[in-house]
DNA sequence: ATAAATCATGCAATATCGTGCAGAGTCAAG
DNA sequence: CTTGACTCTGCACGATATTGCATGATTTAT
């Protein structure tokens, strides 16, 4: 690898990530650690970046997390999931489902938190890599369509949890039927989550609401709470606020 | 070779692979690396590429996914990954380890054979969503540093299984010392997983040749194959021929 | 307060570079 | 056909750049 490529590579680190990390980078450049540093010293002088020990930061830090990301990403998903991510506490044992509005919840979360969460999705394992937080993958046989461990063992293991909040994701909400969704196994692995959680929440895009899919996964009324877009139809989310669901509008 | 070919040449690498190391070209074409300076130079006097120590750079680079591919070197791990896929057949309990190395051997599988592939790795588990294959994910806790379960859960789960293959990532080896990683966890696990399987294979890159690190994984001798790259010096693979390794060059 | 990690610096080994020069090939004028 | 100008190429050599390691200083974490 070129010198000038390894730093177009620090470059853009920087913007993706937020941040270096001296011996992570060196580690995984295959490079003794000295050179990283340089790099990063030249650059520091070249104004292309914060020289921080350990690492570097970018120039201008993007301020993070509310108002320029706010302003920036308008996906409602992004938007549940800062919601979400708010209700976290640090100490907690969080159990994040599948999906992409939760994988939105993990990338609105503070990097360095201290906290354990457990997923039974590889991808939302995969996302928590660069974060501070224990993770515990629950394993199995993956269902192929929302990519989640489901079966036996994955039952198994959930068994042994009692997490703080769940964070759910469901194909389908209705006032009467409840949260639902597509697979009769991945049904049976939301529910045990769920039973063994002190609280379940449930992240929720418009287009869902009123909906019904196959396999039932729990009431209404056993949610905690509901988050869902502010731009709602008010006679949509009507029917839930009765419940004497918690709404939490993003 | 006409000089308006080789620089034609030049200029479709350039595109093809975003960089230019002369020493390699020089290598490639069989000239003398000054024929190659002289052409970047000249070329770079022109406007059509952009000059930097060790070889040349497009002028406007970045394709965004660009960075991913210049992080793993030459497309080395891309070659190591599909001399792997090539042994794997369709019905096989195929376990596969964490690592860059081994993500290549996953995207290397035709998508439509029909087997079981086992992984304790979340970042190999997610490669595997469009393929055909049955996923089983080993669960347990992350460890942190290459983003694989470990734990007892994992070894539970990886003692119900009796894979035929098992493609080992490990981050040294050693004539004397055989296989071995940095970490004691991982160390474990790998040596579970290796014990359950009929065969165990080692992919291998060029700088981990030679170098031992701290956790003993296995011997050569449980190698069943070891597939390292073809441009390496005879010297440093002569070792292990001698053990009886099959060797795979890539 | 003590240990561990990170850092800056100097140094040595290596890689890469630019320049000058010489041999080989090309081409056109003589 | 010969000659000389020109170009291309490879080699030699000193200059410069890059890298890894050792050392001692500094910072951070416990």
């Amino acid at each position: 690898m070129l010198t000038s490529q390894r730093r177009a590579l620090i470059a853009a680190r920087l913007v993706r990530d937020g941040q270096i990390v001296a011996g992570e980078l060196a580690q995984e450049l295959d490079l003794s650690e000295d050179t990283i540093r340089r790099d990063l010293r030249d650059m520091a002088a070249a104004g292309l970046l914060k020289r921080v020990h350990g690492g570097a930061l970018p120039l201008a830090p993007p301020l993070p997390d509310l108002e320029s990301r706010q302003a920036m990403s308008t996906g409602v998903k992004q938007r549940l999931g800062r919601k979400a991510a708010d209700l976290v506490r640090a100490g907690q044992l969080v159990f994040i489902d599948g999906g992409t509005t939760n994988a939105e919840l993990v990338q609105a979360l503070p990097r360095d938190m201290a906290l354990t969460i457990a997923t039974h999705s590889p991808a939302i394992a995969a996302l928590l890599e660069k974060h501070r937080a224990e993770v515990i993958l629950i394993g199995g046989r993956l269902y192929k369509h929302s990519m989640v461990s489901t079966g036996a063992a994955a039952l198994a293991a959930i068994g042994t949890l009692r997490p703080d909040i769940f964070f759910l994701g469901a194909t389908a909400i209705h006032a009467a039927h409840g949260l639902t969704t597509g697979d009769y196994e991945e049904a049976a692995i939301k529910r045990a989550i769920a039973a063994q959680s002190a609280e379940t929440i449930a992240l929720m895009t418009r287009e869902k609401f009123g909906t019904v899919s196959p396999h039932h996964i729990t009431g209404i009324e056993n949610i905690a709470a509901l988050i869902l877009p502010a731009d709602m139809e008010p006679d949509t989310s009507a029917p839930y606020r009765q419940k004497a669901v918690r709404i939490i509008e993003a």
